[in-house]
DNA sequence: TCTCCTAAGTTCAATGAATGAACCCACTGG
DNA sequence: CCAGTGGGTTCATTCATTGAACTTAGGAGA
């Protein structure tokens, strides 16, 4: 608490999220579990981080009320990090920031592409469909790699998985 | 580069964005920013970071883009910060990750309120317009504190500047 | 001229967090 | 019985952050 941990006296509401999901490695969780990540393994594989800190992180975003937690299977028991309500909130700001990052970080074009998954058009870089004109929920969009995708990422299953399209939320592997 | 930095080999405009502006400290910059801080001091005295931390963390944003530099007076010399095309083009990450921390983070109450400054309606949670239905840019929002604002915060001039209702990039204090 | 003041940093020792490799343990399929 | 898998923990090393002290450069007042 005293160091590095909190924004001390900052009354803002910016710096309450930020000492959440601002710390390394914790927005990409996030993102993996937009993208239908769901399990330890996975998130290793996909995410990158350290085993401590991706254990440390999950732990942080359950007690938060961001993830939940919940077993897949009995035996051998097994759990499950799936995002809340309160997670599935934050997909406009990661949304938002992806895109932020796609227009100026970003100079092969859009490494990947978000469709409403109802009408097949893309979204704006507000989040929204740009032939429906609504806000579209994340459970309503479709993800699918663009011509900013040079193929050579990391080569593990769960990353070629992530780079076929499919709906945000739903889990990458179908269950057992 | 080999430790810490950078999000190797993620291929996501997310992570580039985070390796950017997903240091510590660095979001609360670009938010002082669009409340109208501009100069080290103010940084300072209201981010309340360490000044090393300050100085590089500035430098970077500058480098990166997000921040221009530039001479404010002549004698003594005095640069002050200011926000980009690349930088403002942040405000609706930056929104909405604010607007996640009120909703679940905040518990007495939004601790800012935006309006549309042109008709005075407040923002949604997206940054539209709840009247106009469009998006509003930040030059045409304005903050003022809402009743979440507890008034024992930093008690610097800074901060008491920050609690008077003001447009967005507008700078704090007149210029000379 | 001498001295104090401000803005904007830099330097540095101490502290704390991240890294990655190795280890652990419960269970299970062969 | 034995190797394999999922989901961790442990630990020495490396790196970043902290906060206090110091620096630099130009005014402003006496």
């Amino acid at each position: 608490m005293s160091l590095g941990r909190d924004y001390a006296g900052q009354e803002c509401a910016l710096a309450s999220a930020l000492e959440l999901i601002g710390e390394r490695w914790t927005l990409l969780l996030v993102r993996d579990a937009f993208y239908g990540v769901r399990r330890y393994s996975d998130f290793l594989a996909h995410v990158g981080a350290p085993r401590a800190v991706l254990a440390e992180r999950l732990q942080s975003l359950v007690d938060a009320g961001v993830f939940e937690r919940r077993p897949y299977q009995d035996s051998p028991p097994r759990d499950e990090y799936v995002l809340t309500e309160m997670g599935v909130a934050l997909w406009p700001a990661v949304y938002t920031l992806a895109q932020w990052g796609e227009r100026y970080l970003s100079s092969a074009g859009p490494r990947r592409i978000f469709a409403h998954v109802t009408c097949g058009s893309p979204l704006d870089p507000l989040g929204m469909c740009s032939s429906c004109g609504m806000v579209v929920a994340p459970a309503d969009v479709e993800v699918r790699p663009g011509p900013g995708t040079s193929g050579d990422g990391h080569g593990n299953a769960v990353s070629q998985a992530l780079r076929l399209p499919h709906r945000l939320l739903q889990p990458l592997l179908p269950p057992g």
